[in-house]
DNA sequence: TTGTGTTTTATTGCCTCC
DNA sequence: GGAGGCAATAAAACACAA
């Protein structure tokens, strides 16, 4: 640990002799007559408890030893001892003091950095936070839209349902068309692919009204990305996503078979289920 | 002039390195 | 163990509004 000794109070008496309009040797030669004097007075007692008060006293380094000092600075922020003697006897200053203003400068220099690193930090925030909101209003807006589309859909199923009943009653026993159709859409064991724009996630929907099957179908869900890197590392395993349909709900004779009429566009109910 | 906030100089205590 | 660096802090010097 540094403990400051005698002669680092002398450093610092000696400083003190610097006045702000004071500079260089020159003003150093004047220090050590006006410092002559004091010791010699220092051995009278009324002197000495004045100068010790005077030691107390800081002075503030002249707007040049600040420049040098600054320069200095500039070109290496650490401090040599030959650099350290050298600035010492070139500002008139004490070693001890050119290292406590390398030391406090370094110190400020530190504090401007991290200033400015929360600045930039700070705006980087902002603009993702913006990101952010911006982000979330577009999600609200689309949610709106979803629910719309929503209920206008299973109003419009409503209404079909509405005139198929009407059309039943109409027509009994069963036409040859309807016979057809639904014999249509028995044997249907179609593929259908819908691919959403938004992500790149492929549905594959593999169905069967047939009554010979079990109650589950299964649509399956699939990442091509996925897929793809599968194909290279685990050809035999299928990586996509199953999802049990119930066939109560999605492949009645009614709605399957609107699903695949020219007339009507698809329920897509099941698209909906679970939300 | 004075109260108050900021800047600068200096000290202290701890840590690391040689 | 001494030298030097750093963080925290004290205290003087300074700036400035009221």
């Amino acid at each position: 640990m540094k403990r400051f000794t005698a002669s680092d109070s002398l450093d610092a008496f000696i400083s003190m002799c610097q006045s702000k309009d004071e500079k260089g040797l020159k003003n150093n030669q004047v220090c050590s007559r006006e410092f002559q004097a004091m010791i010699d007075s220092l051995e009278e007692e009324d002197y000495r408890e004045e100068a010790s008060q005077a030691t107390e006293k800081k002075r503030r380094l002249s707007l040049n030893q600040v420049k040098a000092l600054e320069k200095n600075f500039e070109v290496e922020n650490k401090l040599e001892p030959d650099r350290k003697a050298k600035l010492s006897e070139e500002l008139g200053l004490q070693p001890r003091q050119i290292a406590v203003w390398f030391q406090n400068r370094r110190a400020r220099l530190k504090t401007k950095e991290l200033e400015r690193d929360y600045g930039l930090l700070k705006s980087s925030y902002d603009a993702l936070k913006l990101d952010y909101n911006n982000l979330e209003q577009e999600h609200e807006a689309l949610k709106v839209q979803l629910s719309e589309l929503k209920s206008k859909l299973s109003q419009e199923n409503e209404e079909s349902s509405q005139v198929a009943t009407a059309e039943v009653e109409e027509e009994t026993p069963v036409s040859e068309q309807s016979k057809n159709q639904s014999g249509l859409c028995d044997d249907v064991n179609a593929q259908l692919l819908i691919s959403s724009p938004a992500s790149s996630t492929t549905l594959h929907f593999t169905g069967s009204s047939s009554s010979s099957l079990t109650s589950m179908n299964w649509v399956q869900l699939s990442d091509p990305r996925t897929t793809l890197s599968n194909h290279h590392h685990h050809h035999h395993h299928q990586q996509s996503h199953f999802v049990k349909l119930e066939e109560q709900s999605l492949f009645n004779s009614d709605s399957s078979c609107n699903f695949f009429s020219v007339d009507q566009p698809p329920t897509l109910q099941w698209y909906f289920t679970g939300q």
